[in-house]
DNA sequence: GTGAAAGCGCTAACAA
DNA sequence: TTGTTAGCGCTTTCAC
């Protein structure tokens, strides 16, 4: 079919009006299935540019009408398969209204994000889905809404940014978790997190992200409730390398923690590492419990225990919300359906408060 | 609800020049920074952009120059960590040559992989870097080719495309490794791939991956060379859901068979799950082995044998491959340095001909 | 229904 | 150095 065609400018409008013999204007309602056409012209037209193999050019037709048909997402961490499932989540949703959708990695770095957001505002799409790197930075997401582009925010909440967030609320699942801990005779729980922050924890201190925030609220709220007192030293945020993980690991264990929460996949790699390195079992020595439910936490022995969201769930939430307000209608947000939940496997177990207490001896500070 | 914003047509170059006291053009050089441009009339029109809180129309200046600053991605399954990586790769040479990057996923399905390319292409992306989902399809990719649009594939190959293919050649790590298997008595070795074919194996049947052609090509040859013969009832394409491949391990265990590789991670999630559950243990019992090494590998007891590619490399030299591309030079491809390795954890066993070996198996000298 | 012509915001010839 | 004048490919008045 393409013979005649090889190098050529694109073929525009102009030509295939011309092959047609129809004006331009006529030849662009048809072929844009806009304006008042008859079907003498249209067929026409259809012929023509079939033959021509005619292929608009979304950029020019964007540049007038202001509307891509196209969704951006920006994310922190694509590797993460957390965002990739939401990811997919996002994409069903939009195939089937008929948007596209394009992509953003900020390697959790706001300087990427605020880019990241530019970029795709500059590329005119007509909403974007963001999971925020800071709760914080907001100028960038601001700067969203003032273009007049709907905005919705999945996984994280950012302050005073009056926008639909899609993320469930981790206070309950973290309080009613640590309860269980608590429960089976748990008082030292540790919780690592790579989130940064200021100096050591302190209850209520301001935290990039809102889930962390929340989930160490809950597990104040469990201690509180229980007339127990959460010891603070055993929160470790700004974790980073797995070296670093591996060596507050073995602090916090050291510090006679009877339990380990991990606040992400990549922190739960590094801290079983270490217990196991230790000669440490689970959960007969330490209990252990991580945030996102991966794959491979059944593969283990024993299998881990896991607070889960239902994120292909929060990021088709996401998607429909912003293809509504695209469409000028406003959402009625129900985030009552995403509720993440503790799926016990068999990495909690009572708390052998005597032994290790004392073999803590290694590098206490 | 947010408060309508206002409708606030965007300030253009117009307004900086007359804000300026400049003609439209000199504003747009010293906007664009191309032109000739005295240092008066910059300054004030850089006031005045400043003031008047100017931004560029990126869509107006592509539809110009035909240039975007873009790099387009497609890949098959984000969700994939193995993907996330190659991005990560690919976004940090991109960032350093001032190139942004949007990224499709296509679900590994042919035609969302058409529409992104399509779309990637009517965005006026600078070059295309694929990861193309079938080996036998090339008529889209053949299209950027036309149309004039640097393009490099990477993870895979597709027949019949003259572009440069940034993949490891599996071949020789696949040979190694099974010679391994056989070196230490393993006659019976299984292979289960999602890859979908038609009918049944047969050696040399066309795949739809070239990655896992030359994975099979390299079993042939390790058991030619060893003057054995592969078993081709072991060699089980096609699997899909958690539940077929349960079933394809029970089969193939049932079959006598004493290894089992892994075509990618979430096979081996499965298949790890199954030997577990029919209470098999790893390596005494049978011996395992999988393509790409994710960070939980190290977590199960044993720690499972993979096979590594150098997955980050592999992008950043396609990102940089597509660069020199766009910039009119001909990157000199040296593929040599991405190679696949075997990494021996502890998942590899001598084979244990004795029990189930009784009952199945006939065939093979 | 149809067509001529005026944009969208920018870059690029071409003079001056 | 500057300004004028065309475009890029499409949509959109506004007459006819």
């Amino acid at each position: 079919m393409s013979e005649s065609t090889p190098r050529r400018r694109d073929v525009t409008v102009a030509d295939v009006a011309r092959e047609a013999r129809v004006s331009k204007a006529q030849a662009a309602r048809a072929l844009g299935g806009y304006g008042a056409v008859s079907d003498d012209v249209r067929e026409r037209v259809m012929a023509a540019a079939e033959h021509l193999n005619y292929r608009p050019n979304e950029l020019a037709r964007t540049m007038n009408t202001g509307k891509s048909n196209t969704l951006g997402v920006v994310v922190g961490d694509i590797e993460n398969p957390h965002f990739g499932l939401a990811m997919r989540g996002i994409s069903d949703v939009a195939k089937a209204a008929g948007f596209d959708v394009i992509l953003i990695n900020t390697s959790e770095d706001v300087a990427a994000e605020v880019d990241a957001v530019r970029v795709l505002l500059d590329k005119r799409v007509d909403g974007l889905i963001v999971a925020p790197a800071s709760r914080g930075d907001s100028e960038h997401l601001g700067r969203v809404l003032e273009a007049g582009r709907p905005l919705v925010l999945f996984d994280r909440k950012v302050d005073g940014l009056n926008v639909d967030v899609f993320a469930p609320d981790m206070t309950d699942v973290a309080r009613e978790s640590t309860e269980q801990l608590i429960a089976v005779g748990h008082r030292r729980i540790a919780f690592i997190s790579t989130v940064d922050a200021e100096g050591p924890y302190r209850e209520g201190m301001p935290l990039a992200s809102s889930q962390v925030a929340e989930r160490l609220l809950g597990m104040h709220l469990a201690f509180r409730h229980a007339g127990l007192c959460l010891n603070r030293d055993l929160i470790r945020l700004g974790a980073g390398d797995s070296e670093s993980i591996a060596a507050i690991t073995e602090e916090v264990l050291a510090d006679g923690a009877t339990a380990i929460v991990a606040s992400d996949g990549l922190i739960a790699l590094s801290v079983i590492e270490t217990i196991q390195r230790l000669g440490l079992s689970i959960p007969d020595d330490v209990s252990f419990l991580m945030y996102d439910d991966f794959a491979w936490t059944k593969l283990t022995s024993p299998p881990l225990s896991v607070i889960a969201q239902p994120v292909y769930d929060i990021g088709a939430a996401a998607a429909r919300a912003v293809i509504l307000r695209i469409r000028g209608q406003v959402p009625r947000t129900s985030p009552e359906e995403l509720k993440a939940v503790l799926v016990e496997r068999g990495s909690i177990g009572a708390a052998t408060a005597g032994d290790r207490q004392a073999m803590g001896a290694s590098s206490a500070r």
